[in-house]
DNA sequence: ATCGCTTTTTGCCATTTGGCAAATGATTTC
DNA sequence: GAAATCATTTGCCAAATGGCAAAAAGCGAT
């Protein structure tokens, strides 16, 4: 929980009180490796920040090959859809990696931080937006790189991933095979 | 300026006044071909809604190669950074590659409309939501298909676009060699 | 219609990546 | 610690893509 609110003074400040109402509302939760957080077709029904532990987003593409969107590592928040009180049904799965702890909210809860505090909603709006453009950066630039560059580049910007995950889900999200990755690798050395 | 307001009204309620205070302060304006809209290092004072034409969206990577990140065609809301009030300085580069039209609006202006019309901000929110997802899940598909898979899927997401725009920028936004664009194309005829 | 300029296609060959199956290595379970 | 299971590497060859330069096609101005 400290993890959580240590990350959302960066965006903002809130006074005591207020940090107060956020911890009474927050629960923690423990997820074991392989556990689903969301699945596709089931709605979601909280909103989560990632304080330990990696969690992987995949789909299906229209030839049924499960494709890695992207990870998730610590200090993330995890929101759904595109306001709280729509109700979210995703058309992904997350997983997670490994073991992970998580502060969760639910949506009730979550609007009633949002009608409590002002400014709650700006501190979010900026996080979520600094998010997708962090995403949207990465996938575009793997678009154009090859295949070592990618990995490089994954290596330089996830250092903490490269071993908590496995080699196929990092092929996967560069989008090469996993024989080319391990020939990459080989190279590399 | 009607483009505009169709738009917006798809994602929340306006009432006539609040409607006209929009038109009042939107500012129709056009673009030729090759102008920039918004050039790398040079700070954006204003937001835009593309009524016509397509921009294009890039940047220098560090080999020096031009990428095109993606394009903005008809209907598209630019927006710049996380918030309004602050000043933002693109690394991208935005120009016109056909002859476009715009409704811009000044921070001034903009921030007078958010702070007059509740729920503005919200139908904002949505829109630049949506515009993320898009664009995530674009690049995303991108990067686990082939060139001819990429292409394809080009053609039928931006129907439109395949005879405005330069087949060069083409072949940067998929990813692949404009040689390699050229030869997908004559095997797919 | 012609010239000049830009865009697109093509040829040639080197390099990278994919696909598949087997081999090796690592980890878990009993 | 042996067996079973899962993850990673490797070999082999086919297919896709890149790089470069020349040819062809398209386009606008005169």
């Amino acid at each position: 929980m400290d993890k959580f609110i240590e990350y959302i003074l960066q965006f903002g400040n809130l006074n005591k009180q207020q940090i107060d109402l956020i911890r009474s509302k927050g629960t923690e939760i423990d997820l074991s490796r392989d556990e689903y957080y969301w699945e596709a077709g089931k709605t979601v029904k909280q909103i989560g920040f990632l304080t330990d532990g990696v969690i992987r987003v995949y789909y299906y593409n229209n030839k049924g090959e499960e494709i890695t969107r992207y990870f998730i590592d610590e200090n993330h928040l995890i929101l759904s859809g595109n306001t709280i009180d729509e109700v979210y049904t995703p058309s992904e799965y997350l997983s997670a990696i490994t073991d992970c702890n998580l502060v969760v909210f639910t949506r009730k809860d979550w609007r009633e931080i949002l009608d409590t505090i002002i400014g709650w909603d700006s501190i979010v709006q900026k996080i979520i937006t600094k998010h997708h453009n962090e995403k949207i950066a990465r996938r575009s630039e793997l678009v154009s790189q090859d295949g070592a560059e990618r990995y490089l580049d994954f290596i330089q910007k996830f250092p903490t991933l490269v071993n908590r995950v496995p080699l196929s889900y990092i092929a996967s999200y560069l989008g090469i095979t996993q024989s080319s990755l391990s020939r990459i690798r080989k190279n590399v050395r």
